[in-house]
DNA sequence: CCTTTCGTTTCTACATTGTAGAGTAACTCT
DNA sequence: AGAGTTACTCTACAATGTAGAAACGAAAGG
């Protein structure tokens, strides 16, 4: 017994229904899903609820879940601005540009982030900046192994911050660690204490403090700026 | 029913069972679970089992799930081992020191990492470390507020590269990228491929060098160091 | 026209999960 | 001994990922 007769809408030649749904339309669904109920809600049963279809259905693009999740990550990644790089800005400059294109990607889908950092940065939608920032740092004067470790530090940094800047309970939880660190006898923290104190919630200068440090400090390990790091 | 009489090695006086389930043993078990089988292997059936116990008898010292995780992620930052650390050695070797502490304690539990990085670092036993930094970088002459963002950085950079190095499927999926990379037409990657044929799957020199960068140049932006990064 | 085939979607079913709620055994205190 | 507390077990339920078979529409071949 159709349920729908599906004539509403279908396009008189070979449209079965309004959208086909396509892997595309998947991930996306997905990932709106995500992004608004958390990552938690994302079940196939919601999903295909989402797509006006049986979740089973979303098995013959994708052939688990495991791989949905993967190309949500893909998708994330894809998302990565670099369009605001300009070749010709001093290279700190390039380095925090491509940082925070990178961060902004991931915290603009912040309940994704578990699964993006769990999955590495080995997408091939990663690459791109990955290259971007590989030249940067080639154009600074370090040998291919130093680019390549520096740009590893610099993905580090961003993925280490936007987990931390990102964690869904991140204010909370510090709030309440704050709360309990207050009651403690003596105070064994005393420059947490201090730091807390100034601290205004501040992520976002915080961030960008750190890349620049990590950017000079990269850039004074090259041969011949005086300051050399070990050979690796 | 009674399925075991528990006669069996239990001591003349108030011992109900060999040793009585609180909640570290809990965790432990928990933790070693995690550590052998994989984070999807952890089910509460499975801990149950692995204790010798019912399943629901954990709900009796821990509220649900969620709260075990947190406190797996706990014990692994208990495990940070700050007793390296030498308050006489230069402010770099230092920094290195407690990073490499943060680091070795999340990778000796590398299937723990998705929990432990979606946690963020906002854990009682997470803050010693912390506290150490914090320490070092304002005895280097940073303000507090630069302190508190180089802490942060590092954290960032530790925290992120504990993720890239600890992927469960991090070296397949590196291959796997590289192997894409090389099918592609044209190069349109021209250093990542040089980056990668000279990269021997060392991430530990990376890690040091990206570390020992950062260290620099936070150091750097001491007041008075010359070189002042913007002033937050 | 009917039939076969193929690509796509649905239906049914199952094992596994987290955990609520009530029950039960042992121990402590009066 | 009776009452209460502590520590644990039993039963049950809704939700999950997904295997396997079936059903649908369109296209192709006779």
């Amino acid at each position: 017994m159709p349920i729908r007769p599906r004539t509403a809408t279908s396009s008189p030649v070979s449209a079965r229904r309004a959208e086909p749904l396509t892997r595309e339309r998947i991930v996306g669904a997905a990932l709106d899903l995500v992004d608004r109920a958390g990552l938690k809600a994302l079940s196939m049963r919601r999903l295909g609820a989402a797509l006006g279809v049986d979740p089973m259905a979303v098995y013959y693009h994708l052939p688990s879940k495991e791989a949905l999740l993967d190309a949500i990550v893909e998708a994330v990644m894809a998302e990565i601005d670099l369009g605001r790089d300009h070749p010709d800005d001093p290279p700190e400059e390039r380095i925090l540009c491509a940082a925070r294109a990178y961060r902004d990607a991931m915290l603009a889908h912040r309940n994704a982030l578990p699964i993006v950092l769990a999955r590495g940065p080995a997408t091939l939608a990663a690459l791109r900046p990955v290259e971007l920032l590989l030249g940067v740092l080639r154009g600074c004067g370090l040998a291919p192994e130093q680019a390549l470790a520096g740009m590893n530090a610099i993905a580090a940094a961003v993925r280490g911050a936007a987990g931390m800047a990102g964690a869904p309970d991140a204010k909370p939880r510090a709030r309440e660690l704050a709360a309990t660190l207050a009651g403690l006898p003596g105070n064994p923290f005393p420059h947490l204490g201090e730091a807390l104190r100034c601290a205004g919630d501040a992520f976002e200068p915080g961030f960008e403090f750190g890349i620049r440090a990590l950017a000079r400090g990269l850039m004074a390990a090259a041969p011949g700026n005086g300051d050399n790091l070990k050979s690796m």
